[in-house]
Order: structure tokens, then sequence, then C-alpha cells
DNA sequence: CGTCGTGA
DNA sequence: TCACGACGG
């Protein structure tokens, strides 16, 4: 599972978030979610976020506190969600499952024998997106005006693919795997603080003087969301390799390891289910006044949750409405 | 996913 | 120098 390995791989440098000003990015949408569940959820009370139904609705402060940062800085975020997940990630995501569940029991065992500080802990690691989640974040969305779509599969791929054709300028996801799927540029961490990271395909490729499809077998030998990789191959090892023996088969061939699935695997990222069927409506008009009654009446999230967030949203509004007159 | 200690 | 595994978040 060594996907961190291509960070060493890619060529990435920081960008002030300002000159970003006036982009579209398609955001991962499952991505940016999670990263605001496990660290928004970890330091809060639970029942902030929890509807008298058990509904966990930690998502919509999450939105709502993340969606300022694009608006702010005038970037139109397009968010994407998974659709169908494919027959090879199905095996990645049955074993994550059985970590979910070994995870929740020893949660479990830790706060029966009192230490909560463990409990919470685990409790961070058995965060997952219910449908309740994806459903109540639509409906944000639609009252927010933020575009949104679905993937026919995995988001990443639909994201590195509308930034291929350029119908938006980045694709958005703490994954590095959008640039496996062939998304020139791809912003980094857009949930946090400082300046986003800009991962940029064609430098990639220039500095390891390789091809995409090199870049992808270097991605198979060291190990991606759906095949294992080989043991033994880091980002050095694995680049010098492909560009000494031409490809993977020829790296299989020479040191006598083998990839399982390489075939599949590489078709999928070549040509992964994406479509090119959305009518993308990038002129954002929110209703703040539904959006906070969405969340607060219909969800009964605090109202102090979320205060911050909308005045945060309502006042960048009225900045790039001033920056239009100038 | 990032960091850091270990060991080849 | 590089890769791996464990662990923290």
């Amino acid at each position: 599972m060594g996907n961190a390995d291509l960070r060493d791989v890619a060529v990435i440098e920081d960008v002030p978030f300002d000159s970003l000003s006036g982009s579209v990015v398609a955001v991962d949408a499952h991505n940016w979610l999670y990263r605001y569940l496990t660290t928004t959820v970890k330091f809060t009370a639970d029942s902030v976020y929890t509807t008298d139904d058990g509904e966990e609705v930690a998502n919509l402060v999450g939105v709502v506190q993340g969606l300022p940062k694009f608006f702010e800085a005038d970037v139109t975020p397009v968010f994407v969600f998974d659709g169908g997940v494919t027959d090879l990630k199905s095996d990645e995501v049955e074993r994550r499952r059985e970590q979910r569940e070994k995870a929740e029991q020893r949660r479990q065992e830790a706060e029966e024998s009192g230490d909560s500080v463990e409990a919470a802990r685990l409790d961070a690691r058995t965060q997952r997106l219910t449908d309740t989640i994806h459903e109540t974040t639509r409906g944000l969305f639609d009252r927010l005006d933020v575009p949104y779509m679905e993937a026919p599969a995995e988001g990443e791929a639909q994201c590195a693919h509308m930034a291929a054709v350029g119908d938006v300028d980045y694709a958005g996801s703490e994954d590095y795997d959008t640039m496996t799927f062939g998304s020139p540029l791809t912003l980094r961490q857009l949930t946090s603080k400082g300046d986003p990271e800009l991962m940029d395909l064609q430098k990639t490729l220039e500095k390891h003087e390789i091809t995409y499809e090199q870049l992808v077998d270097v991605a198979l030998l060291m190990g991606t969301d759906f095949n294992e990789g080989v043991s033994g191959y880091g980002p050095k090892t694995a680049v010098k390799a492909v560009k000494e023996h031409g490809d993977v088969w020829g790296v299989m061939d020479a040191d006598d390891v083998y990839v399982e699935n390489a075939d599949r695997v590489r078709e999928l990222f070549f040509d992964p289910p994406v479509t090119d069927e959305y009518d993308l409506d990038l002129d954002v008009d929110p209703d703040i006044d539904a959006a906070k009654r969405y969340v607060t009446e219909t969800w009964g999230v605090d109202a102090d949750e979320v205060e911050r967030g909308f005045e945060r949203i309502e006042d960048s509004l009225v900045q790039t409405g001033l920056d239009d007159w100038t």
C-alpha cells in the first residue's frame, strides 16, 4: 500500500493561494470530506454532530468550515462524488473494511476498560463516510449553489479527466493517484491552513526523462490503491528499473519479479471509467439563510458550530462582489 | 498520509 | 542511501 512513495517521485511545489484566483478545481469529494471528518470530529464532543436519531452529520460542520477557503481565494470548486467501485479496488476496500472492524473492536475494548483517550484515538480510525453524510453534503451544496457531480467510478479518475481535457484548471485531492490517472496539475492541501502544493505531471516526466506510461509502471512497482506492488521497489529503484528495462514487463522479466494484475491496473489508469456528461454552472450564488436552516434546523447542528464559517462565506461573497466593480 | 527509527 | 514497518493524527 505504499502510495505515498509517489510523493518522492513527483515534482511538487508550493503555490501562493492568491495566484489561484479565478481558477476552477475539481475536488475529490470523498477525500475532502474524509479530511474534515478525521480532524473536526476528533477534537469535539460527539453530541454536537449527532442528531437525535443518532445520525452523524459532522460533515455539515466540515463543509461549512472548509468552503470559505475556496471562496476567499476566488477559487471555484467542483465536487466530484464517487460512483461504483471497480473490481480491482473492491479487494482493497474489503481489506480496509476488515481493518476498520478490527479497529472498532479495539475501540470497544478500550471504552469498556475506561480508557477514553485510547477510545477517542481509535474512533478517528473508524470514521467512515455513511450514505447520510453523502446525502446531507449534497443537500448543503444545493443550498449554497456549489457545483458537484457524480463520477461513474473513482472520483480521482474523474477529476483527473476533467483537468486533462481542460474543463477545470486543477484536480484537487490529497491522494497522489490523480497524477497517475493523468491529471496535468493537481492541488494538494486544500484543507489545511497554509499554501497548497501543486503536483505537476509534465515536470515529473521531464525530471526523470520518462513517459507517462512509464510513470504508471513505476507506480505499479511501488504499489497503488489497486495493486500490491513489489517488495524492495521504492521511488528510486522503481524509476531506475523502468528506465533501464523500458516498461513493467521488462522489469518483471529482467528482475524476475511479478506485479499482480499489471495489465488490468495499467488499463485502469490509462482509460478509467469517466464521463463527459456534466453541465457545470460555475456561477455560484449561495442562499446562506437556506443553508443555515438546513444545517441547524433540519439536521440540528448547534448554530455556534457553524456561525463563523457562514460569516466567512458571506464576507467572501461581498468581497468578490466588490472586486467585480473595480 | 507523514514521520521517524531500523536495518540492509 | 534506500526501503520498510510502526505509529500518531
